[in-house]
DNA sequence: GCTACTTTTGCGAATGAGTCTCAAAACTCT
DNA sequence: AGAGTTTTGAGACTCATTCGCAAAAGTAGC
């Protein structure tokens, strides 16, 4: 069992909840194969090996896969919720470009620390960022409109 | 004529559009009464002085307003899109409390000059940030569960 | 102010992501 | 294997948002 099938299935355990076939199938293909994804992304590339999980399944295990802390919400995406990894991959932040819909990921420690020192300001307990912009990446500026 | 009914004709003409009095009685509404909001409060603030002005005038109406800078989206909350106000607003991030909804504003101007720089590095043109958290405030931090 | 032309509006129907219901299936523990 | 719980798939359902369309309102030129 893989690493972060074990976390998931130690997650829901002390929630009284079960590691399933459908569970593990759509967190294996996550880790397998997506960096960012919305449940139809998802749910076609799982269709092809398991004609037998359905959607409402996929809807039912994200939110858990996110309290977990294996993936968390990020961008909000043509009308759709989209995910990320969290789990072996450090923090980023985006920047979606509105022509091309690509995502630029980049490191952002400093932001992070900052975006920290405001929250203590505050006493507020940050549980998840949502850090980003949008705007027009290089090679679309680039394209002549 | 106010200020930001100016711009927004300004705005309007230059793409060969009307300010029409739907669209006069929504940013007057909005700029009146709101600073974050999602189109449903909106259109029962705006149903009790005006009957005859409709949801869908109202939808069509927010992506002209974003688009002329007046407004921006903001973030999302209980499956709806909230706005809130840049006109006269200075840039600021946010801390939303998972626990009663309520949104705290922090000034950010040092998170912002770090997210230009680092997006100059990527020749990323940013037409829009997205910054802020979600967390628990204080006061939710001191209820007893 | 009136005409001709374009844009806009309200209404109700349509869309579509996400949620819910429920009876059948799968787990877990003994 | 049986009892008791959790899960599941399928399809119905919700509800924010968008669309289509015929009527209404703005606008520019007279």
């Amino acid at each position: 069992m893989q690493e972060h099938e074990k976390l998931f299935k130690d997650f829901l355990k002390a929630k009284g909840l079960k590691l399933t076939l459908p569970r593990r199938v759509i967190l294996d293909t996550i880790f397998t194969y997506h960096q960012h994804f919305n449940v139809d992304a998802l749910y076609d590339v799982i269709r092809k090996d398991h004609q037998n999980v359905s959607r409402a399944t996929i809807y039912r295990t994200m939110p858990l896969l996110v309290e977990s802390g294996l993936i968390k919400q990020s961008l909000r995406c043509q009308s759709k919720d989209h995910y990320e990894h969290i789990y072996g991959h450090s923090d980023h932040l985006h920047f979606l470009c509105i022509k091309c819909g690509n995502i630029i990921e980049v490191e952002s420690k400093e932001i992070e620390k900052t975006l920290k020192k405001l929250a203590a300001t505050k006493n507020f307990d940050i549980s998840d960022y949502n850090l980003g912009a949008k705007g027009v990446c290089e090679s679309c500026q680039k394209k002549i409109l």
